[in-house]
DNA sequence: CTGTTAGCGCGTTCAT
DNA sequence: ATGAACGCGCTAACAG
């Protein structure tokens, strides 16, 4: 309600001292800067939205585009939008959200009207439209995800061939040596959602490093019991699993083990590996390589927000570390464990 | 990147022509509004968001405060958020997320600096600090939800207590007889979310009126064995249940009837009523009376739009009438059903 | 029916 | 270190 006019007025000085006053964009002797701070407070004064983005050029808002797919996890999903208001809202920047079915008018749109600063891409596809979209906007956007094109594009995610990597070691190193993968439903690989596919070549590819056969299974009606028993018959000495899958396939794996007479983490260990859900309700809460939303989005956010204020160039692609949480569901066997490469992966 | 300017030009005609001509709010004949129109198109133009903003004093953004709590539904939760977005954007209004840590912050900077013409209220408390924010502000806001004190206010939900009676009048029109409700976790009771407390007090006046007994019981361990036990401790002749819990709760209602030797719909009938989970996938889909996110979330943003447009004033509360869904769980049985009340509930 | 013009509230040069 | 004045792009009241 209060303008800077009515500040200025009250604090006794110009209407850009207090502007500066405030932004702290210009050096202001001290006894100013309080009397407008006061002045401010007093009043309760706090710059009109339209008024500060029109002067300043600058919206403070970030779109978010989030589609929602069949088989999208909702869950999963409403973490990372939350994730990113959070991250920018830390930065002074609030979040407006994209739906589906007109993201990439909504990008066009929030582009073109200067409404947006940046824009922020959830849930990446490999062949995304919104990247060749993107790639023509004059304004900036960062993806959570990472398409199988990225010339032209910043992209941040959790290194999935690491993650996939981290967990045949551990497994590897409690003396399992039958190892199989649980990886995503049909669905979500047609849609050619990219990080399955990145986490399955890093598991074959690091497999092979450690000299390993492995099996991979993709499950089917939402439930674990078809895969396992896929990977059983495939692989009779199976002696741990790695799920790289959503919840219901992941919560449904202790069970259908059970169901044919395997215990875990006795006969068969089992780590989640680029999982958004917690394992701890589990029956039996598994080890975790968790895919973090907060990491990747805030990481996500502090580019966009440093390629909107001070013109930085990030690299194209910023493959966050993972990490391991141990919850039990790994064993020890008394088999010889494979010998370690010479150089281990990190 | 076009402005007016470049439109008039191209155009022929006056700046103002061209607002006028494209905004509908003057009568422009139709030659011209058609050579304004070309112009538009080929220039790409599209208006400035802060200068439209900041002349028109609105900025078609509605702010929507999701809570996200540690019982929250992430599901439900998204779904809604996306229905609010969709539905404004039917209206030309974006949305701007806020989120639970400085929902009542975020509430009021966006009123005050004018970044959105009205607030979207969801996932409402019995006593929720937003509610007595909302009546200060000048911004209007409608919530989906209903608190306790709705004095002031504009609230939009399903009409829980009628859902409850149309659930109880179809497991009687079955023939069924002793009937339990498996409600909500007590953390959900505890926070006072209003919904099942409205849900409940349906239920069992609605019982009353029928002249059934009736059993309530609330789940605990995320599962519904616990619960269920208990009605079956108070009613041994136990033939039906609602459900108005979450899908964790639901899920497993099917099994935990199978484990003490019950059959659905043969023994026991259920329907899930005000709920926002699909039971489709269940090993038994349940008839659904269901929270419907559509029709709450389009009939508050409408009641919202016009509230700032045309200065409206809705009423203070606005119910939803429920709707049923027949999947298969509710069987009749040859028991005499009971009487019908003189005057039915709608 | 169309053109002219005065702000909207603020950020930011340019002088001082 | 501070103040005056201009302009961002658009809407709407006022003229014609």
């Amino acid at each position: 309600m209060a303008t800077i006019e009515d500040v200025a007025r009250e604090a006794g000085v110009s209407i850009s001292t207090v502007s500066y006053a405030l932004s702290g964009k210009r050096a202001i002797s001290a006894t100013t800067r309080q009397r407008v701070q006061d002045a401010a407070t007093k009043l309760n004064y706090l710059p009109h939205a339209s008024a500060r983005m029109l002067a300043a050029n600058r919206s403070h808002i970030f779109a978010v585009t989030a589609p929602l797919h069949p088989d999208t996890d909702h869950s999963a999903h409403m973490t990372f939008a939350m994730e990113v208001t959070k991250a920018a809202r830390e930065r002074d920047y609030d979040t407006l959200l994209l739906v589906h079915k007109d993201a990439l008018e909504g990008m066009k749109r929030s582009a073109a009207t200067s409404l947006a600063d940046g824009i922020i891409v959830l849930d990446v596809d490999a062949h995304d439209e919104r990247a060749t979209l993107a790639r023509q906007l004059s304004c900036p956007a960062v993806f959570i995800g990472i398409p199988e094109d990225t010339s032209g594009l910043v992209c941040v995610d959790l290194d999935f061939e690491a993650a996939a990597a981290m967990a045949i070691d551990r497994l590897l190193d409690a003396g399992r040596r039958s190892i199989g993968l649980i990886s995503h439903p049909e669905e979500t690989l047609v849609r050619e959602s990219n990080f399955p596919l990145r986490f399955r070549h890093g598991f074959e590819q690091h497999a092979a490093e450690r000299g390993i056969d492995i099996a991979v299974a993709n499950p089917t009606h939402h439930r674990a019991h078809e895969a396992i028993a896929e990977l059983l018959e495939r692989k009779p000495d199976l002696d741990a699993i790695v799920l790289n899958t959503n919840i219901d396939v992941a919560g449904s794996v202790t069970a259908a083990l059970a169901g044919l007479g395997r215990s875990v983490p006795g006969d068969v260990s089992v780590v989640a590996a680029g999982v958004t859900f917690s394992t701890l309700r589990f029956p039996v809460p598994f080890d975790t390589i968790p895919l973090d939303a907060h990491a990747s989005c805030s990481a996500a956010v502090d580019m966009l927000a440093r390629i909107v204020e001070n013109g930085e160039s990030p690299p194209e692609t910023t493959l966050i570390p993972p990490t391991y949480i141990e919850l039990g569901s790994v064993a020890r066997t008394s088999a010889t464990p494979v010998a370690p490469v010479t150089a281990p992966a990190t």
